[in-house]
DNA sequence: ATTAAAAGTTACATTAGTGTCACTTATATT
DNA sequence: AATATAAGTGACACTAATGTAACTTTTAAT
């Protein structure tokens, strides 16, 4: 009985995250936004009741996705290759990185009233507890050193995504020589 | 002749970075830090053309500030002295960090006619250089591995302080741990 | 005491975004 | 063909920030 729609939710969540990678949480307007889908801003707002609504239910989407990726870890067998697939899954979606830290940003706003506030808690612990069973194999299998903190090993696999590559070392290089630093430093003496 | 003034270039600079570190760029208003400065927002107007020009001037006083503590560099004899010097002031003025990454988002936003772009954009690359030396000597010295970028040493060194330590993990404890990476890895097996 | 001039304030016009509501449009079902 | 209904639009009132201009206040020097 109803009109066609003009988009749909997936082409909605990727302009939006497109939008809010480039211009931030305080950049991210329904405005802009209605102007890249071809469509009324009011329109958004039979979808959404506020913006807070709609990046939360894409940073949900997102997550969930990536989470889905990162269960494959489980079907590989032995800490190495699995610290491999981790490394490579980070920096295929480089932007699951940022996004959370968006997250991080976005949460501490939300008040209690946002039906997605428990949700969106809920999911970087649930990621924080896939990469810790990880962690501790590692340990257990004397792979990785016991007396460094999990959560810092944890921030500093994903943090090294962030580290910006002014001079375009090729892509290849730059994962390898993270890997390195990763393993065994960056000194030489051993 | 003139007027007693309310507030001091350096009072207003504090609680600018404050803001700056809390809000962000966008969050940061005019309106917001008259407030705080106990004064009327158009007095800011007087000395400053609207917020991008502060923001500018700011950053320009806080990064000439860290690069005169940072020769200090020059003065300590051998690359693991250097080392831990530059690891200590990196995390004694953690702002320092977060300013850069601030300024580099302002600086491509600037349009060529402000004054300030040519002297903010020389500023990093002036603190590059400086870290560059200090790689140079750790790989003459064959301390540091020389099939490293030194822009990913230098970028892994400074992302350091950025991995957040949600589970408060005692400052030095952390700060031992995160040199230990950077050295030597965080795999058992050499 | 007068006065120049910088310091500061109040009030206004402008802009960009928000959220809402009455309205129009398209379409599957009857 | 008629109609119910979801999809979409245009217009309105509201808010928060910007930048400006006319103004008042303070104070050191004459």
């Amino acid at each position: 009985m109803a009109r066609e729609r003009k988009f749909n939710t997936v082409e909605l969540f990727n302009e939006a995250k497109q939008l809010l990678l480039h211009n931030g949480y305080d950049g991210f307007t329904f405005s802009h936004l209605a102007d890249r889908m071809q469509v009324s801003r009011a329109a958004l707002y039979k979808y959404y009741e506020n913006k807070e609504e709609l990046i939360t239910d894409l940073m949900i989407y997102e997550m969930e996705e990536f989470l889905h990726e990162l269960k494959e870890i489980e079907k590989l067998e032995g800490f190495e290759k699995q610290f491999d697939f981790l490394m490579d899954i980070i920096f295929k979606k480089t932007e699951i990185h940022h996004l959370i830290k968006a997250a991080v940003h976005v949460i501490a706003r939300l008040d209690r009233s946002n039906t997605n506030k428990e949700k969106l808690e809920k999911l970087p612990l649930e990621m924080y507890t896939y990469l810790n069973s990880f962690i501790l194999k590692g340990k257990e299998d004397g792979k990785l050193k016991s007396h460094i903190p999990d959560s810092l090993i944890i921030g500093f696999i994903l943090q090294s995504v962030a580290i910006p590559n002014h001079f375009r070392i090729p892509h290849q290089e730059w994962l390898n020589s993270i890997k390195e630093i990763i393993r065994q430093g960056m000194f030489n003496n051993c």
